[in-house]
DNA sequence: AATTTCCCCAACCGCGAAGTT
DNA sequence: TAACTTCGCGGTTGGGGAAAT
């Protein structure tokens, strides 16, 4: 295959573009469109190559992109989508308006994916880290009666966990000691136990048959619970138990008092093709943008009612307290994420 | 106040896919 | 169908501003 000599060096200018430039480009797209990028700065009277005029309009200069930070919803739907997706910027972006994949992988990179490494979430797998998943498996082995564990201690390894994650599971050890049967929860039942917003309130691939276990370590498992039909079944009652995704639509501080863990149910692959889709009616719930609170994962639910809130509603929002600080606190109190299976390719479903 | 270090993000690069001849 | 062109994607870089020393 042959490959377009792009940015050849002759006297084609690269780095920052002036306003100028940006002008010249902005004025040429309006009256002819972008047909063909190659030609397109030669017409426009550019010293540039085609592909950075692309870059420069598809990221920069066209008019629908959004500027400022992003919202919760949208930081919550680009992990949503990165835990299906992967690295697959363009398809996210597709559910984002207005943000284009480069501005997303940047957030990405810069924000969630630190965020997530320091909550003890793998940012690849969507999974506790490998560290943690030591960690439950000793809980599960002989520590397992002990209802008071001090693990930090015992593992030494506090500087490297969570504490919210060692209390997590520290908890359901004893939770499930206290009552063999609460094993994964079961629609309908509140869960006191899991932090609601990152855990299966994940897309969930309801695959049939059989119905394939999200593939958490054994470890993993063992701390949800170690009967695996009863989980693989809390999965095919959910979708038919699960609440109108309207009833749960809030202005964000209205969490309902029977909130199932998990909220949404994909079936695959009708919703994966609809999330790479973003014009299919069937994931019309599924996105979020901005004003609009359709969004249907658990950002309205878990989004804590001391959410900084935007000092308007134009898509270039101002946050009244230090949104970062705010949401490092409100992940790690919040958000504990099982992801995703592995095994499960996406891309077996895509195209 | 000066210097260094850190962090963010716009832009670039290389590759593969899709389209065209 | 092979050769070539164009486009779009994901990974990476480096300039510049902010924060730390």
């Amino acid at each position: 295959m042959g490959r377009a000599p792009c940015c050849e060096k002759n006297g084609l200018r690269r780095g920052p573009w002036t306003q100028e430039e940006d002008q010249k480009l902005i004025d040429y797209i309006q009256k002819h469109g972008y047909g063909n990028w190659r030609t397109l700065p030669k017409n426009a009277g550019l010293q540039r190559c085609g592909k950075s005029c692309r870059l420069r309009w598809t990221n920069y200069l066209r008019p629908d992109i959004k500027r400022g930070r992003f919202s919760f919803e949208e930081e919550e739907t680009i992990i949503q989508l990165h835990s299906i997706l992967g690295n697959k910027w363009s398809a996210i972006a597709a559910r984002l308006p207005g943000r284009t994949d480069n501005e997303i992988k940047n957030y990405w990179n810069t924000h969630i994916r630190k965020r997530l490494l320091r909550m003890g979430i793998d940012p690849v797998t969507h999974s506790p880290r490998l560290d943690l998943l030591d960690l439950s498996s000793i809980l599960s082995s002989s520590l397992y009666n002990s209802s008071q564990i001090d693990i930090s201690r015992m593992l030494g390894v506090q500087p490297l966990v969570n504490p919210e994650l060692l209390k997590l599971a520290s908890s359901l050890m004893q939770s499930q000691q206290e009552n063999p049967k609460l094993g994964f929860p079961q629609t309908g039942q509140e869960n006191h136990l899991v932090p609601n917003h990152y855990q299966y309130n994940q897309i969930v691939p309801d695959i049939n048959p059989p119905c394939t276990i999200p593939n958490f370590s054994d470890e993993a498992q063992l701390l949800l619970d170690p009967n695996v039909e009863q989980f693989s079944s809390s999965f095919n009652n959910f979708s038919s138990q699960i609440p109108p995704l309207n009833d749960w639509q809030t202005n964000g501080d209205y969490v309902p008092a029977t909130l199932p863990s998990y909220n949404y149910n994909c079936s695959f692959p009708d919703q994966a093709a609809a999330i790479m889709d973003p014009s299919s009616e069937t994931s019309s719930t599924f996105m979020s943008n901005g004003s609009d609170h359709n969004f249907s994962f658990a950002s309205a639910l878990s989004t804590p009612s001391s959410s900084p809130s935007p000092l308007n509603s134009n898509s270039t929002t101002t946050y009244v307290n230090s949104i970062e600080d705010e949401r490092e606190s409100y992940c790690s109190n919040n958000m504990l994420k099982f992801g995703i299976q592995d095994t499960l390719d996406i891309n077996d479903y895509m195209f």
